[in-house]
DNA sequence: GGGTGATCACTAGCTTGGCTAGCTAAATTT
DNA sequence: AAATTTAGCTAGCCAAGCTAGTGATCACCC
């Protein structure tokens, strides 16, 4: 099994140039760029693309390590987090933020009860209700795992001057407010 | 905090911040940071964020308007992608590519077939093997549905000047590559 | 207070999309 | 020509979603 780390990525590109994935070049006429910055353009969605992936295998990775699903992971960061404001998160309450069904959000608790990593408590003024907390043991090894891969990122981010960090969130936060458009 | 429309994003928040991910500070201190650097790169790392989580979103939308899983969208984005250079694509190398089984790729291939989405042609020069081709209709959808996200991405990347282009795509390299080690 | 509808988590049972194991036909190697 | 490898498929399992429906409790309104 050879490791290869370039065709992978090569093969979906196509669909990241506008000049294949529009042929008739309207998204580039619009902006009015000449072919040197379209490949600019390109090699920042390239980048884009790059890290996500990167980041979605790097995610992968710590999940392994935890033995946990993707959804489960999400839950204990969210509880991890929640536990840090000092707010209690119900199963209602995780369920919504996971956007999964209440009857998932039991199985899935179930599964994170099994394995050591939250506990239920009875809620403290609604009899019908219940809260969850992460282990201590789990809260540390996610903040360990988790914690690295931030620290690795906050390091590049650190070394951009602060000219150059406003222009790639400022670049980020549009990016991101285009997407949820529409 | 400022402006922040959604408490959902603030959820998970904590954990983007150094200082709490990491009580002792050591991130920081071994950046030789001060508050505002702090704050300034937490806010690249909410951006970020914020893009991944709204890219996630909308990719997921165009998957609903196809009534189309995740692996069939890769696996559709990828065979359009090869197709347009002109590569032939095997349930095999789809297998590979998707990184499943080739049994989870046959059962895959059964629904896209019964969806319309895709063909089995035989294979030209190998009796025991198969070619997958995207019907010219998908392939369309498709296109006008990943391209128009693409499009509004690559807009907001036209809008910088080619120096910022150059900072932003060389800050997500660094970060891709970051992501992969270890 | 006492009834009534809403809300909470949970259970039961289905569906989907992965998986491994094992098959047959064809290609390749010896 | 025989043996091995490879390609895709079938059979059957499992994990993690879903919808529907339940019993307990809450909150309101008379």
């Amino acid at each position: 099994m050879e490791h290869e780390p370039a065709p992978r990525e090569a093969d979906e590109l196509s669909m990241l140039d506008p000049r294949v994935i529009d042929p008739r070049q309207e998204i580039v006429r619009r902006a009015g760029l000449d072919d040197r910055d379209v490949d600019q353009v390109v090699r920042v969605m390239q980048a884009l693309r790059r890290w996500r992936e990167a980041d979605r295998r790097a995610s992968e990775a710590s999940r392994r390590y935890m033995r946990l699903g993707e959804t489960d992971m999400r839950a204990i960061r969210y509880l991890i987090a929640a536990g840090h404001q000092g707010r209690a998160v119900t199963p209602g309450a995780l369920a919504e933020h996971l956007q999964i069904s209440t009857a998932s959000t039991t199985k899935l608790l179930d599964r994170l009860v099994a394995g050591g990593h939250v506990l239920r408590r009875p809620h403290p003024s609604d009899r019908r209700s219940v809260v969850v907390e992460v282990t201590a043991e789990t809260r540390n090894t996610a903040r360990l795992t988790v914690g690295r891969r931030h620290a690795r990122r906050f390091d590049v981010a650190a070394r951009l001057s602060p000219a150059e960090r406003d222009i790639v969130a400022g670049f980020l936060e549009d990016l991101a407010s285009t997407a949820d458009e529409e």
